[in-house]
DNA sequence: CGACGATTTGAATAGGATCAATGGGAGTGG
DNA sequence: CCACTCCCATTGATCCTATTCAAATCGTCG
């Protein structure tokens, strides 16, 4: 890694309140590398060797079995993947695969594992990202089996609503594909999802989408800040 | 606590290697109460007093929302529950009720944060256990995004025949109406999954499952080890 | 302009939910 | 011991949601 970009990554939350000495050590065998869109980082099943940060860019982590395929969460900076598996000294349960061109930080698991050890703050600041990537997850299986898709659909575009501003349009973040894959369903039935709401006064036009009848959305969409409200 | 229950709880791989007088601190903090079956011990969005440690009997943790409910997961001993919302200092996600009578170790949020604080060991064993339930919700999230409810269901007996020692059957382990919600399904289809598995040789009757096709369910369920397998 | 990928729409199908009714123990009280 | 009740599980019928397959449309990029 080059030394000019030492400064940022010690600002980031993960590094800022460890020890200088372990923080040096840890980013003499890190690699911070950048990567093209649409690239493979991980495979699951392989063994995790390294702990990734997404310092720049967009990582989407999928999962596949049987032949399906299936968008497991978009992790954007700062952020990081397969924490839990490096932890562990496991394998990866997800694959990671870039959206856009993104810049990455690559930590070698035995060393993320040996700073775990030796500082205190490091080991504090991972437990709060894993307990955060963890209630994520519950979040986001609650949703799935607590709604329907149009249900998701609606509380997913109030959330991107009130992160972009609450200024009654939004963008959508991702291909409408991801999208939908990210909600557990098909293209197809995103597109009706869609049309499901506009009596609801969504309005879509590619991926900017107008909210004229907030509260009407929001009485369909019910939003539960257990399920919906993130970093809580 | 009773003196005498104390040489059982420093057993546990939570605390074993902690050291004693951060265990003793700990312990008299905490409480260890036997509950009757059917009650509720915490409900989602209160916030997290205690941390909940199942040393005999049976959990069900769920969610609520509109007006659905679903079993999020199952807690045998000795597993932990909500260690992520005590660790963030957060309202808990998902509520609990013993599904046995059960005996369950209570330990106040603010006294686990300090011994976490304080010992190296503790925290090291905390956030393995963590670590081990983020893989486990990642896996029923992949689980319900990737499978029908058939194979969800084959999957599942699967690994009750293995958990139990693969003998050509198994017992179900918790009502019906509990694995389907805990599967995802309502208790009429997974009745009729049941009838769907018939011709792969599983039988059932009320509790007890014959598998006398191992093969041909296998060949169905296509079980998959970054799915189905549990503690990796 | 032409090709390609993404999105949308339509039609048919499948998977799952809901509603209603029945069967089957386990527990209770006579 | 038996009748009764209650709850769980099952079955049937129907409805609704979502997927699949196919085709059309749209926009972007070379």
């Amino acid at each position: 890694m080059r030394t000019s970009d030492l400064p940022q990554m010690r600002s980031l939350p993960l590094f800022e309140s460890m020890g200088e000495s372990n923080f040096e050590t840890l980013m003499q065998a890190a690699y911070l590398q950048t990567f093209p869109a649409q690239l493979d980082l991980i495979t699951e099943g392989d063994p995790a060797d390294f702990l990734y940060v997404v310092t720049d860019g967009c990582v989407e982590l999928y999962a596949r079995s049987n032949g399906r395929e299936t968008t497991m969460a978009l992790v954007r900076p700062v952020g990081t993947f397969i924490l839990a598996a490096v932890l562990k000294d496991a394998v990866y349960l997800m694959s990671a695969r870039t959206v856009q061109k993104s810049r990455i930080l690559l930590i070698p698991s035995q060393n993320v594992r040996a700073a775990f050890e030796r500082d205190e703050a490091f080991a504090r600041a991972i437990v709060q990202d894993l307990a955060g990537c963890y209630r994520g997850v519950v979040k986001e299986h609650k949703d799935l089996k607590l709604r329907t898709a149009v249900e998701r659909l609606a509380n997913r575009l109030l959330r991107y609503h009130s992160e972009q501003g609450a200024t009654g349009s939004l963008e959508l973040p991702y291909d409408k594909r991801t999208i939908a894959s990210l909600l557990g369903m098909t293209p197809e039935n995103l597109s009706r999802a869609f049309n499901t709401l506009k009596p609801y006064g969504v309005d879509v036009d590619g991926a900017a989408v107008r909210l004229n009848d907030l509260d009407g959305l929001v009485t369909l969409a019910k939003p539960n800040p257990l399920i919906d409200d993130r970093g809580t």
